[in-house]
DNA sequence: GCCAGACTTCCGCCTCGTGGAAGTCCTGGC
DNA sequence: GCCAGGACTTCCACGAGGCGGAAGTCTGGC
């Protein structure tokens, strides 16, 4: 065990609910001894990947968050889908999220979300299943036939009553996706949620997924899918300005 | 110099102009041995701290990125900014820039940035000086008056022939600029562009400042104000929500 | 195929990291 | 204000892991 992978270690403790963390809880996370912990934290501190404040927690750092910056999910996907994003936020009124497909999961990578707006789970930084939400449909569609069935053959979560957790069920229901060009899930992540969420392709990959979350009762697919397809289409043309 | 040290090296030299580097990149950047970093890029690759393409290159990974979602800049900060910037961006067609005073620069957490728009240098993660920028004159007109003087007995650099580099006239600009509640620039940092600016302001402290960026024929202050108020304001409820 | 540049792997040496324990600081209850 | 308990902070001998030069492998251009 080296002291970089302990050091990272540390830094992975932060999450959404745990963003600032005290000495000891640092260490009771990380199975290491407080000083260990301590004198780590001290470097990340001094390089400002850790910041400690008067309260003497500490928190992520400014330092990492610049680097962060760097990464293609910021500096390239991010940055090129803001405008389009907004326009979406201010079209609809709603939630509004990107996500990229990442370790069999949908990470978050974009969230605009308004006062009008329901409650979501869908950070920035979230990792939520690939079957019960909008966008995950989307990014689990367009996988390559073996990557579905791989994905489909380990059990499937059910935060939800409605969620699909039956693999035929989904299935059939990933194939809808693909024919029409966009998602719709009803309640299958959150009670009282729906959304539609439809693909970023750039050379017939699926690089990302568009999508508006949505009160169920207000949910109008036909409605949201031309304003997200307009997006999207906006975002593709960023995208390949930069190739 | 310790393991961790070399490895936060290896992280920081991701810059801007840096988000891809070889493997012989990251030794001459560093000074460090090729098998040096090799060794450390492969952990922090297998963390997920940096990624490792086709193109053998390393980028910063989503690993890295996740972990930044939980710095306040983004949590807090960025997150309860972004539907206002949103609206901002919409109400204006122009670039929309957030920023914060970090290691005595104006740090952008976040840019809106569309095709109207001129091209700016204040992308999300850039450092600008502050006395050339509107949201950095804001930044530093908000401290109190020894940070202020501390800051002025520093060379003023000079990107422009329009900089403010002289600390009297400066001062004045920072003067008026509390008097009136914003920042007003005019190529200061880059030819043909203008700024207005305002603050975010808690608790008596400027803890942000949001600006417009502009094409010089396009200035006009008391119309940008107001909007950038507004925004301001609902800046500051989101933030003393989180309280 | 040849060759130069860019890695990738190996391992003896030595530098740095470790963590238990002692000491100090902080906080909240009385 | 006092004090006890919890949360650190500091120290250093020992040993675990990091280092980097050198040899080997891979890649791409000619």
């Amino acid at each position: 065990m080296s002291a970089l992978d302990r050091a990272l270690d540390l830094l992975d403790l932060f999450g959404p609910d745990t963003t600032a963390l005290s000495l000891t809880e640092l260490s009771a996370g990380s199975g290491l001894p407080l000083s260990t912990c301590h004198r780590l934290a001290a470097t990340l501190v001094a390089r400002g990947y850790l910041d400690r404040g008067e309260d003497r927690r500490y928190r992520v750092g400014v330092g990492l968050w610049s680097v962060a910056q760097r990464s293609p999910l910021s500096d390239r996907l991010r940055e090129s889908a803001l405008p389009a994003l907004a326009r979406l936020y201010e079209e609809t009124g709603e939630n509004i999220t990107l996500a990229v497909l990442d370790g069999g999961r949908a990470l978050y990578v974009e969230r605009l979300m308004g006062e009008r707006s329901i409650p979501t789970v869908s950070r920035a930084g979230a990792r939520l299943p690939l079957h019960t939400t909008g966008v995950g449909k989307v990014l689990l569609a367009y996988q390559p036939e073996a990557a579905i069935a791989a994905h489909l053959s380990a059990p499937l979560e059910r935060p939800t009553r409605d969620a699909l957790a039956d693999p035929a069920r989904l299935r059939r229901d990933l194939a809808e996706t693909r024919a029409r060009g966009y998602s719709v899930t009803r309640q299958e992540m959150t009670l009282g949620s729906a959304s539609v969420a439809v693909p970023i392709l750039q050379a017939g990959r699926c690089v990302a997924a568009v999508g508006v979350i949505v009160h169920l009762a207000r949910l109008d697919p036909p409605r949201l899918v031309a304003t997200l397809s307009r997006a999207a289409a906006a975002i593709v043309a960023e995208l390949e300005r930069l190739d």
